[in-house]
DNA sequence: TCATCTGTAATAAAAAATATTACAGTAAAG
DNA sequence: CTTTACTGTAATATTTTTTATTACAGATGA
């Protein structure tokens, strides 16, 4: 699993337990000890999918776009990946060889299995669940 | 998922189709169409969880160690990683923050649990049931 | 004793992830 | 209106990870 993935649960707990406050980018990115500006581009790719509202200017800053129990960890997996869960096939295997030849289109089809094994399991989570985790 | 669950996969399937002949090193870089040295690199830690075996020397090779049947995806993931399925947490959150503080642990049981689920998929799968998939 | 393999380490190159800098645009507050 | 504190986004640099390459010692059979 990818890193964004942890950094976009971390901006959305951050944002689930802000109680409708605006947090900044600056604080978010304090938090995760990351730069600002890849907090922001994160935060943009999150606004993006509908799970984040922003504000510019002076006193603007990032909350939810829905309550925290409408948010699954699926929608957020979703939004951070750009290819399915597992990624694609991405040798390329000799086309001489039987085995070769097909190798792409099984792991392909295997990925995708995997993937929605885990998306069913992503599904029954929601943001609010994994925020009480937090004291 | 990590290329080198691809490339492990690949390697097994060309084994259980091999019909117990030895397969070399660059017969089987060859159909991945990777480097000789690193299918040797891939097949070295392969045969240290017991998936094949080799024999050096001239008309050497790498063969399967157990039946196809008794080899699941789960072993050869198992192999392959080092590190849990998802990976680990690996951000340094700001510890002062409450949601920072607790980030890391929650995060790694998340992680955990989708690895199980993961897991849990995987063993229902043989090598012989993937192999099948190859005219 | 030669040819053909494996085993492994060291190194190099390429690709991907992450961090940094910079600055234009927007809105509130004086 | 002008200053201040933000967002939005692109361009670039740095670091890390992955993958490829080279090299050669050791094993085994012909």
């Amino acid at each position: 699993m990818n890193g964004r993935f942890q950094i976009a649960v971390h901006i959305l707990t951050l944002l689930s337990k802000a109680n409708c406050e605006l947090l900044s980018s600056d604080y978010i990115a304090g938090s995760i000890n990351i730069n600002p500006a890849l907090a922001r581009k994160e935060i943009s790719n999150l606004r993006n999918y509908g799970l984040i509202t922003s504000k510019e200017g002076k006193s603007g800053g990032y909350g939810l776009n829905k309550s925290s129990g409408q948010i699954t960890l699926a929608d957020i997996y979703q939004a951070v990946r750009n290819q399915p869960f597992l990624g694609l096939a991405k040798n390329s295997p000799n086309p001489d060889c039987p085995v070769g030849k097909q190798i792409n289109k099984n792991i392909d089809s295997l990925y995708a299995d995997l993937d929605k094994t885990l998306f069913t399991k992503l599904k029954t989570i929601t943001l609010a669940d994994f925020s009480e985790k937090f004291d």
